[in-house]
DNA sequence: CAAAATTCTTTAGTCAATAAAAAATTTGAG
DNA sequence: CTCAAATTTTTTATTGACTAAAGAATTTTG
């Protein structure tokens, strides 16, 4: 995970430019909205062509997923720390998880930014962002998929549960409902997670699979 | 449901208007895919200007959320008459529905134009496209509902389960599945129906809720 | 240092989307 | 039936994302 440095004086520079689009986009949009930004403004204060910004991320919302991947890392760690053998049980830990991913959209980007990035791993004009967009849900389905491991090894759930399946399932449904959050601005975390907890209880109502 | 028609010559002429232009869409997307058609060449074809087809339909994506309500109808009558009292088990309902739905965006519109639909709904730049989107799927969650409702009541399921939570609860899950099937031109249908099946048995082992 | 390879910028163009003025047509009153 | 008012479409013009190709600049390599 630690980045080895590129020897090569253009590959450094190349790094240079994509930091500096990135860097600028971020102000630039927390400060004005997303539509307000045009690629032209974001290549002009990175000190770049607006054709670079193509080159490098794609469309706008390239630039975006850049940002979503960015803030990817701490996600993760905030993750890591909440949950990481800390939930006893099933309901505990997704409600845990959707919490913790709803206030961390909340506080570092916007809905309005993750919408982009969401329409855009979906509509699938770009083949690479698709790719990437789905390796960050690899990511976060895997940390269920572990605590629910955690779970099963700790007596904790029955043996007979598919950890990936299981864990899949899980994020599947709370992903669901992390789309209708972002959806609307004016709907809440915690609406997002009673309709959660409703999902549980209707699929599981005893608190977990088989029983 | 039936449509009342509008006396005035005016109203008319824009529901003539319309019809063409969804027309002139279907056929045009059809035949030459999504990407190579523009608007101006629909609105040509439709006799109208392009700043029409815009006015009536806000995007081109508005274009594909109409071809797609147009579908709807035909799908929930299909939905009807697969699953209506047909189903004994959770499982068979939810596998049937997700059938039929991908088979049906198989037969009718193409996977490019259902990509662009749902990004849409999601990305929210149009208000009114939202409404629509979510309208569609209370239609299609609503069929799950009533046919658990229908299988609480025959005691093919606990009376102690909420139909409106599970049925959402399901449609979500399979909902997921059908944007995994869609997003990729490869993926088939019965993959799909494989992931739905690990989803349902991980989360339902004993094949409904509570047992 | 000079040729070769790479990468950026310039230039030019397409298309979606929007705004505003202008043109056409239906409607409604007399 | 006719003329003014209301509505709607078209025309015109502009912005901005995105793409392609040619040209300019710079790093690399021998």
């Amino acid at each position: 995970m630690t980045e080895q440095q590129p020897t090569s004086l253009r590959e450094r520079q190349k790094e240079d430019r994509k930091a500096r689009i990135i860097a600028a986009a971020k102000s630039l949009f927390l400060e004005a909205g997303l539509e307000k930004i045009t690629m032209e403004a974001i290549a002009e204060i990175a000190g770049v062509s607006s054709v670079t910004v193509h080159n490098y991320y794609g469309t706008k919302s390239g630039v975006l997923l850049a940002l979503v991947a960015e803030s990817d890392r701490e996600l993760l760690a905030t993750l890591e720390r909440g949950l990481r053998g800390r939930t006893a049980t099933l309901a505990e830990l997704v409600l845990g998880f959707f919490e913790i991913v709803c206030r961390h959209t909340q506080t570092h980007l916007d809905k309005a930014i993750w919408r982009q990035v969401i329409a855009a791993s979906v509509s699938g004009t770009e083949p690479r962002f698709g790719k990437l967009y789905h390796e960050l849900d690899n990511r976060l389905a895997s940390v269920l998929i572990r605590e629910v491991e955690r779970m099963v090894g700790a007596g904790l759930l029955p043996e007979t549960v598919d950890p990936a399946h299981l864990g899949w399932a899980l994020f599947n449904l709370q992903n669901a409902r992390f789309i209708e959050f972002i959806a609307a601005d004016g709907s809440s975390c915690e609406a997002g997670l009673q309709h959660l907890r409703n999902d549980l209880s209707a699929l599981m109502p005893g608190g977990f699979p088989g029983r």
